[in-house]
DNA sequence: CGAATAGTGTCTATAAGACATTATACT
DNA sequence: AGTATAATGTCTTATAGACACTATTCG
C-alpha cells in the first residue's frame, strides 16, 4: 500500500517518540539499573526508566537523543575519546514499544525506543530535573515486582537483562561493566553476578585469554592490597566472540523463569 | 529531565512513525528480498522496501501493524494456526531508524521500526495498491548497490541481512526459510545460500540432529523423485540453540565486508 | 613467615572437523 | 542393474569441564 506514503502531513496520528533508557551497572554484586521517581502524572511517584521526548529539531538521530537525555539524567555519557575515560557509558539501541494507550495522555500516541547503557561501577545519581528521586536498584527487583515501573518499563527492563544476560555470551558487553582497565576477577565477577552462577576461575581464564582479540595486558598491576597483585587488562577489538562463553545450564533455566510474559 | 514528559501535546515535534518490511525468502540459490517501486513522490521509482504508516486507531501494537502491512503488500502473514500452515511468514522486530530529514516529506519527521519477515519460498508478489512493481531481488544486488533503494532502507536491509546471517548461527531461524515440512538437504541448502558457503553434510546433520529440540522427524518421506527417499522433520520448540552452528570463517570475513559502512 | 589473593597445569569428556562408504528408492 | 539421492560411521583435533597446586605481594 504504497499510497500510504503519499504527502499528506495530516492523514494519519501523530506520534511523539520518546527514548528510554535501561542503565545497568554491577554494584554490591547486584546488576542494578538505574531508576527516577516520576514527579508528574502520569504514573506520578512511580519509579520509571530515565528518558524523555525526542527533539526533531535538537536530537539528529535516536542514539544522540538517547546520548542527551543519558547526560541530562545521570551526568554520564560518550566522551570524546572513548577509550581514554573510565566513566564511558556503552549505549546501544534495544528496540521499539508501542501498543495503543501504553502512554495514557490524551490526544497522542507516544512510542519509545529503549536503549541499553552499561557503565562500570557509577556514582550515586543526583535526581536531575523534575525527578523526584534517581536511585539504582537490584534490576531483579524490578523483574520480581517488587518495585513497580510506569508505563511498560518493566518489560523493557525485562527484555534489556535478558539481552544483557545473552550478550555476555557472545559479545565483548562483559568489559563494559568493569573500567577501561580490568583485572580478570573483576570480569568474571561481572559473569557470576549477570548470570547468577559461580563460574571456575581457571576455565574461565583459559578462556578469555585463548579468545583472540577480547583482552589484552595493560602492562600494570594492581598494588596496596594485600595478597599477589593482579594484571591489568583492557578490552580490545573484537565485537563478536567466535566461540560464545557459555553459561551454565540452570543458569538458562532461571533465565527463562524471568523471561516469562 | 521528567519534566519533558510533562503533558502538553504540542510542547515537542511530532513524528509519524513506518513499518517497515525485510522480507527475505530463499529462492533460486540466493537470499532474496521483497522490493516495491514506489508510485509517488518521494523516491518516486524507486525500489523500496514494502512498509507504511502506523495507524494509532487501526493498529493494535506495532507486530500487527507490520502484520497489517505485510498483509496488504503481499497477501501473506501470519495465520490462526501457525504451526498448520505453510505460508506462515515469521516477523520479528530489527530496530527503529530515524535521523533528521531521513524522510524528506516537508512538515513532518518520519521514525520507522523495521521488521525482519521470513517464509518458505513465496509466490510472486503481485503489485498492491500504489506500488508501480513488487518483485524479489537478490539481497546481495541491494547489499553492493546494484539495486538502489529508496530512503535508508540500503541500511535497513543490510542489518537485516547481518542479522538473519547471525541469527543463523544460535537461533532456528533457518527453519522459517523452509516449509514446515522440510528435509535437512533443504534445511542445508538454507544455511550455505546465506551464509555464501559450502557446508559439510556429514557433520551438519549430526549437529543438528544433536541439537535437541530443534527439528523432530515428521514421519513422512518424500517420493516420487529418484534416489532414496529424504525424512521429512518439522521444527519444534527451542528458540535458542545452546551450542551454535559455526560459519566458516571465509563465511564471516565476507560478512565484514558486505558491512562496512 | 603467615595470610591473602593471583595465576597457572593436567586429566578427562565432549564436540567439531575431515573424510568415504552404505542404504534405499526410482527407471 | 544402474543411477540418483539420502544417510550414516570413524578417526583426529580442538574445546570445555572438573579439579588442586604454585606464585607473589603485604603486614
Amino acid at each position: 500500500m504504497d499510497d500510504e506514503r503519499t504527502y499528506d502531513a495530516s492523514a494519519f496520528p501523530r506520534f511523539a517518540v520518546t527514548v528510554d533508557l535501561a542503565v545497568f551497572t554491577v554494584r554490591d554484586d547486584a546488576l542494578q539499573v538505574l531508576l527516577v521517581r516520576r514527579g508528574q502524572w502520569p504514573y506520578e511517584g512511580m519509579w520509571a526508566l530515565p528518558g524523555g521526548f525526542v527533539r526533531a529539531d535538537r536530537d539528529a538521530n535516536l542514539d544522540r537523543a538517547a546520548q542527551r537525555e543519558l547526560w541530562e539524567e545521570t551526568r554520564l555519557g560518550m566522551h570524546a575519546l572513548a577509550s581514554a575515560d573510565d566513566k564511558t557509558i556503552h549505549l546501544e539501541q534495544l528496540r521499539a514499544y508501542w501498543r495503543q494507550g501504553r502512554d495514557p495522555r490524551p490526544g497522542q500516541e507516544v512510542a519509545t525506543v529503549a536503549f541499553l547503557a552499561i557503565g562500570p561501577d557509577l556514582p550515586e545519581p543526583t535526581a536531575g530535573g523534575d525527578a523526584a528521586e534517581a536511585a539504582w536498584r537490584p534490576a531483579v527487583d524490578v523483574l520480581t515486582e517488587r518495585v513497580a515501573l510506569a508505563f511498560d518499563h518493566r518489560q523493557i527492563v525485562r527484555d534489556a537483562v535478558e539481552e544483557v544476560r545473552r550478550r555476555l555470551e557472545d559479545s565483548p558487553l562483559a568489559t563494559q561493566f568493569v573500567p577501561r582497565e580490568f583485572t580478570l576477577a573483576e570480569l568474571l565477577h561481572v559473569y557470576e553476578v549477570i548470570w547468577g552462577e559461580t563460574l571456575d576461575k581457571r576455565n574461565f581464564y583459559r578462556k578469555i585469554k585463548e579468545l583472540g582479540g577480547l583482552i589484552t595486558p595493560a602492562g600494570r598491576q594492581t598494588s596496596g592490597r594485600s595478597g599477589r597483585p593482579a594484571k591489568y587488562y583492557v578490552r580490545s577489538g573484537v565485537d563478536v566472540l567466535r566461540r560464545p562463553i557459555h553459561r551454565p545450564e540452570s543458569s538458562a533455566k532461571q533465565a527463562g523463569l524471568w523471561d516469562e510474559r
